[in-house]
DNA sequence: GACTGTGAAGCCATTCACAGCT
DNA sequence: AGCTGTGAATGGCTTCACAGTC
């Protein structure tokens, strides 16, 4: 098992070209070349190429690529050739966005459970599902056999959440809270910080005034 | 002017850094090394010191960096000693749960403006503001100066709304839709996808039983 | 003794440029 | 002629290792 390391950038490029192939096939296109994709997403041709070569051979040179057969490559790549069940701690405004976000679904992601510490919240009902007790996050973590957690609690719990989603047998975690969190070096974990994004655009906003 | 060039990453890392600073700072604790920074955000002590060289010597050889100075140090170089006016566009349920958002507050971000074309939503009150008509975006932009805007609408919208928050003087977008953007050069943009952060973990799940 | 600041080395990702196929 | 696949070259970021300072 011969273990060749892709780069992080390339994963995510990965995510964006199948979308862009999803919209091609949508429209009726049947072949494109990496220049199209490339056009299209935002990188050069050669990147497109060199992202795809880590994993195989998809295209026929002279002609391209074919759409529907790279989307499901990609697709297969990803790990989106089955559906994945999520459940998602922290049913406050944001969680509760992330639980209605039709956009998950089309992708393979259904969130079969939203768990949240405050009774008040019990029940309220959220696309389908509705707020659990986070005592009852083991059990359906178990028994339906999720691997994947979110976190949309806000940062002074963040890490209690991640503890316990680890010990409930979670192996990756999409942490939404401010807070760089300790898991176990099998788990795998990627945040979504809103503050450092915005963050960024402002430095370089500032950086036509400033000389460093 | 030299413009030596930072690199993103870098520029990440300075929120993140920021943020622990601000803990730190509040903890009561005086002085840090740039080992401490490290293993409270998770990168190497190296990695800690060349990040603060692009920009100056804030440390003390063999005391380490003062807390409150570094803090502010950081907040100036990412332009974070002033307030940012921002413009939200999108009222759903992920606009609506970022306008109320206080994580942005605390750090600068005051959202001054949400904006949506559905009359349904028009009035309605979201933490201070409220919801307005997208055609009176050009007016809110340019009476208070506004440079970033956040984009939450559906994908289908998405150039649109860019196209547009860039007509009204916008410098700076982060966008939330699943939809790569065109704008002009010298506008900043920043894109949050949250399937494609979904993907990284089932790529890297796939992993194991997968031989690239 | 402890810790910063930094040139040099090492490593990783992107771009180039062209051979190879249709 | 057109476009892929890929080794080689380039560029950029991270780590190393140590001189400099307190």
């Amino acid at each position: 098992m011969k273990t060749l390391k892709i780069p992080e950038a390339t994963v995510m490029r990965l995510s964006v070209y199948s979308r862009f192939l999803e919209q091609a096939e949508h429209h009726g296109i049947v072949t494109v070349s990496s220049g199209d994709i490339a056009e299209g997403v935002g990188v050069s041709p050669a990147q497109v190429r060199k992202d795809l070569a880590y994993f195989g051979e998809f295209g026929t040179r002279g002609v391209g690529y074919n759409v529907s057969d790279l989307y499901q490559q990609i697709r297969r790549i990803l790990g989106l050739n089955r559906e994945w069940p999520v459940v998602l701690v922290g049913a406050g405004k944001l969680g509760s966005a992330l639980a209605r976000y039709q956009g998950f679904l089309g992708r393979g992601f259904r969130i079969i459970g939203v768990f949240d510490n405050d009774p008040g919240q019990f029940g309220r009902k959220l696309n389908g599902s509705e707020v659990l007790p986070i005592s009852q996050l083991e059990e359906v973590v178990q028994k339906n056999g999720v691997e994947i957690g979110i976190i949309t609690v806000p940062a002074a719990a963040a890490q209690e959440v991640a503890d316990r989603l680890v010990n409930a047998g979670i192996k990756a975690i999409l942490n939404f809270s401010p807070r760089v969190l300790n898991v176990p070096g099998q788990v795998v974990i990627r945040n979504v910080d809103f503050s450092v994004n915005l963050e960024v655009l402002t430095f370089n906003l500032g950086l036509t005034n400033k000389h460093f």
